[in-house]
DNA sequence: TACTCTGTTGAATA
DNA sequence: TTATTCAACAGAGT
């Protein structure tokens, strides 16, 4: 499921493990989200080494540890992160965890569609290098916004809203949410936004406010957003749009179940 | 049974 | 060459 704030939050819930060492790794090897990496050499690599900070990009995750040990974790549609007690036994769908003498730190995932990548040296990994400005950062400004959606001149703007190199960390969520704000229908072709000075300013602002309306609300406890938000009413048919009351339409844009309010959105006419 | 799903990737096509 | 579409991945929920 997760999005950015989402992932923000997983990535709290290793934090009890900062600074204590790993004193056993627990391992479904055979699962996918082992087919970047060798498990057993991952096993053998983080034995003994210190959980020391983390930081995430998008919806990436990464683990630093001692020994220049670092660890990329991405959490696909249904993987979450967790701590448990350390006699924890892991479950059918537990496939990764780090065991420390206080505690147990879990990666869980049915779906598998979440991955996992490990690097050892001083050197930055390959992973983790020339990662492109996030929405919240300095470096992603108007200009690059428009420079971004320039290039598409047919595809709908919802599809390349969730395209993660340029827009690192939004989901199918956040991009109908940020159309919403922005009053711009998801159909609109993106190159059509960035040759509209009006359109591109209001879809730079909506994006940044819904990064920082996510990141406030849902990363430090996984809040429920306010019901002012389109993210309470898009789930089911039959919603209703919270500044028109008029119906939400549910549609498929871009091979992405889209949530929209056709009152509320009309622009471009 | 048959559809859905907050994601990504690589192949096929335009 | 670049943009776009689509199937595939694998399980749980409805």
């Amino acid at each position: 499921m997760p999005e950015l704030a989402e992932v923000e939050y997983y990535r709290r819930q290793w934090n009890p493990g900062l600074g204590s060492r790993i004193t056993r790794v627990a391992i479904h090897g055979e699962t996918r989200i082992f087919r970047d990496v060798d498990g057993d050499a991952l096993k053998r690599e983080l034995a003994a080494a210190r959980l020391a900070a983390s930081e995430t990009h998008g919806k990436a995750m990464l683990f630093r540890f001692s020994e220049d040990r670092w660890l990329n974790l991405h959490l696909g549609m249904t993987g979450r992160l967790y701590t448990a007690p350390a006699e924890f036994v892991p479950g059918k769908w537990d496939h990764f965890v780090l065991f420390q003498e206080d505690r147990a730190l879990v990666f869980a995932d049915p779906r598998q569609f979440g991955r996992l990548r490990f690097h050892s040296g001083s050197d930055t990994p390959p992973w983790w290098r020339d990662l492109p400005p996030q929405v919240q950062e300095p470096g992603f400004s108007r200009e690059r916004l428009r420079d971004l959606l320039a290039p598409h001149r047919t595809a709908p703007i919802k599809a390349v809203l969730l395209r993660q190199e340029k827009f690192p960390g939004i989901g199918n969520w956040m991009a109908d949410e940020v159309l919403w704000r922005a009053r711009i229908r998801p159909t609109c072709p993106a190159a059509r936004v960035a040759a509209s000075g009006r359109k591109l300013s209001d879809l730079f602002a909506a994006l940044k406010e819904v990064v920082d309306d996510a990141m406030r609300v849902i990363a430090p406890d996984w809040s429920d957003p306010p019901d002012d938000w389109l993210f309470n009413h898009r789930w089911r048919d039959g919603g209703t749009c919270p500044r028109t009351d008029a119906s939400l339409l549910r549609e498929d844009i871009g091979g992405r179940t889209t949530c929209w309010s056709p009152a509320w959105q009309r622009w471009p006419r």
